[in-house]
DNA sequence: CTCCTAAGTGAACAGCCGTAGCGCTAAGAC
DNA sequence: GTCTTAGCGCTACGGCTGTTCACTTAGGAG
């Protein structure tokens, strides 16, 4: 029945040029652990190996060792978060409509994928290593900000600043309901339009926002 | 000369009635490796042993496991972090000043004590238990915006939104320069200072602030 | 058919961990 | 001086880890 369900035990070796599909499997076990961890330090190549259902030597036909493994996963899991982000922004709307639909998508991302998000932003990797591939995510939200200021939708000032607050405030809106799930909050939407308001400037009744109450 | 380096390896045993000298030591080497390692996952009873300059079974005479250690020692740290605020905000001025004062103290402590602050805030730990202790530390706040808005000195609104949102700005922020210390990001000061007039809505520089510039 | 080589295994090394059980030593009561 | 006991150390068990080396198996070329 279920093929992806956990430690699947049956497992044929791949053809002759398919190699990479075991890679590309354990690198997807490699994230859904991570995400159920929540921290790369406690995630294990072993246990990885376990989960696929091969020996642990057999990862290192792939990565040379356990860093490269979770670097590997972070980077496909950037990327695919990037990826996202941009559709979500891609939606029909004004500048603000659009940023707003970016940073609600973050949101929800987050929601479904809390684990990922602290090994992202918490992981202890972050200070051994530099991760380049996360830059891109400040640098779009910045020229999504920078899009409303054009647009006149939001005060012309210095949107690097602007986008750091924000991007500040919203990751710390996300950061304690992933770590505080206990904690009873209101609404991530509700502050994000929040801070939108008040930290970029936007008038949200009459740009993207669903007028008044959910539309329809 | 040093007697409290690292790794300490010359220790008399405590006189009689003193066996809670250990304990305090022990508490003492776990937050200072706490604070160096950033993750509670990562500390070994058996490390901070190594450290006291004790036999590993010895942190059992005080504390019944390794959890029990590392929640006693996050207590004792959230304490005195709240003992710190509430001293800092207890400076002479009106309630904006001391709000101010209250947010920049945490700024500077989460800068000398980011290991510590990943702990209490990012570590699994906080999924597996509650650390009651700490409910303490948003309260505070709340108290501190809500005199603000009695006094006049911000908008009337409902304080534990405000506040709810001012908390999230300046985790984020002081998260995000604990995790990417690499980032090279404008000062903290600025930016909380921004929040307490964009998020509160006060008024900084005819009430708290060092007039323009520095003082002096 | 044979042979090569991609794909993957098994066993082992050296090291870490939490913690249970038992043994020792010296400070203080008597 | 004796005896109790607080304060601590030693040893060991079972389990986990990353990584290496030698090995096997099977699919396709010739």
């Amino acid at each position: 029945m279920d093929t992806t369900s956990s430690t699947t035990p049956a497992r044929g070796r791949n053809p002759r040029g398919q190699g990479e599909r075991l890679r590309r499997d354990i690198i997807g076990t490699t994230l859904r652990m991570l995400n159920d961890l929540g921290d790369d330090e406690a995630l294990s190549l072993r246990a990885v190996a376990r989960e696929v259902g091969i020996a642990a030597t057999s990862v290192y036909i792939h990565f040379p060792d356990r860093d490269a493994l979770v670097i590997a996963a972070l980077e496909q899991c950037t990327h695919d978060l990037v990826r996202g982000l941009d559709q979500a922004e891609s939606a029909p709307g004004d500048p603000v409509a659009r940023l707003r639909a970016r940073l609600l998508f973050l949101g929800a991302w987050v929601r479904d994928h809390g684990g990922l998000y602290k090994v992202l932003h918490e992981s202890t990797l972050n200070q051994r290593t530099h991760l380049a591939f996360k830059e891109e995510l400040a640098a779009r939200t910045t020229a999504a900000v920078q899009r409303c200021m054009d647009a006149g939708l939001a005060p012309a000032d210095d949107a690097a600043t602007v986008t750091l607050d924000l991007r500040a405030a919203v990751h710390g809106a996300v950061s304690i309901r992933v770590n505080e799930p206990a904690l009873a909050l209101p609404p991530l939407e509700e502050q994000v339009d929040r801070f939108l308001i008040k930290l970029v400037g936007v008038r949200l009744g009459e740009s993207g926002r669903p007028s008044l109450g959910k539309r329809a």
